[in-house]
DNA sequence: CTGTTTGCAAAAAATTTGCATGTTC
DNA sequence: GAACATGCAAATTTTTTGCAAACAG
């Protein structure tokens, strides 16, 4: 059994024990998140319609909304403000590269020490979504960079 | 001199310094940004029009993609999918109570650390945002939780 | 002066909603 | 069979754009 159907067997069964109906539509939708990794609303639609034709944008979005409302899953903004949508699965940070775009995952366990110290303040901490914004390494040889990438950081 | 001024005079010798011409309209928007803390595109403007009702939408649109371009300001993602804006200044974390949507920025050393560890592992590391959902003291309070808030941390 | 920026209005894109029909449990 | 989910189309909201007039440097 692949990850993929792993995760997705294990999101079905989210939805049982939250009671909400198993329909096609939603374990697509569910697919297309899981296979496409951090995908728009249109990059789902594309994907489900591409499979299953019939299939209607308002349900994508009625959809997510759903999965994000059980906190399935979670929302990240891209820098042309285009909003994309990710499982949630274990914590993790996004770099994402501010030339193609592309969104990759790292785990570090620093993080998850901040949140513990978080946690003992006090802080009730429910999720954490981290962005963060860096050039690729493909990028970063192909362009010449004018600008000065000034880091705050 | 406030802590707001000396921010609005940092970003408009930024602005100076990228040759972007300075404008009542740009400055009215960095005040916004200063004071409301993490406003969206529309509480932007309620403000700017309450101080200058000439003022157009289109501008503060056309305002907050310049001041993206040039690194003034981050860009996070709300709940209910509306986007809030604020102006980059140190490394933090915003920490947002998903009853009340208020947000209030954490400093952590230990987020530093991770992020410098990452730099070390050869990510060239721009920005970074980290958005924790949480629950508010207040709201913590007065909400009998029904549903589990179950964590993925 | 010259090139940019602005406000307005109109266009385009993204998201939500109403409702009859079809589906899940 | 009851309650809920879907597709479609229309409504709403958000964002972008074209353009003449105003403005910053």
């Amino acid at each position: 059994m692949s990850k993929a159907d792993e995760v997705l067997t294990e999101i079905t069964s989210l939805l049982k024990s939250n009671k909400i109906k198993i329909t096609p539509q939603r374990l697509l939708i569910a697919e297309a998140l899981i296979k496409l990794g951090h995908p728009t609303i249109s990059e789902i639609y594309r994907y489900a319609a591409e499979r299953s034709p019939l299939i209607g944008l308002a349900t994508v979005y009625r959809t997510i909304h759903l999965f994000k409302k059980f906190g399935l899953i979670g929302e990240l903004t891209k820098m042309r403000g285009r909003t994309r949508f990710e499982v949630r699965n274990s914590l993790h940070m996004n770099v994402e590269c501010i030339f193609c775009g592309n969104i990759t995952d790292i785990h570090s366990p620093l993080l998850k020490r901040a949140l513990s110290s978080l946690k003992r303040e006090g802080v009730k901490v429910i999720d954490c979504e981290v962005l963060i914004k860096s050039v690729c390494d493909n990028c970063h040889k192909k362009i010449k960079i004018a600008r000065s990438l000034k880091s705050v950081i």
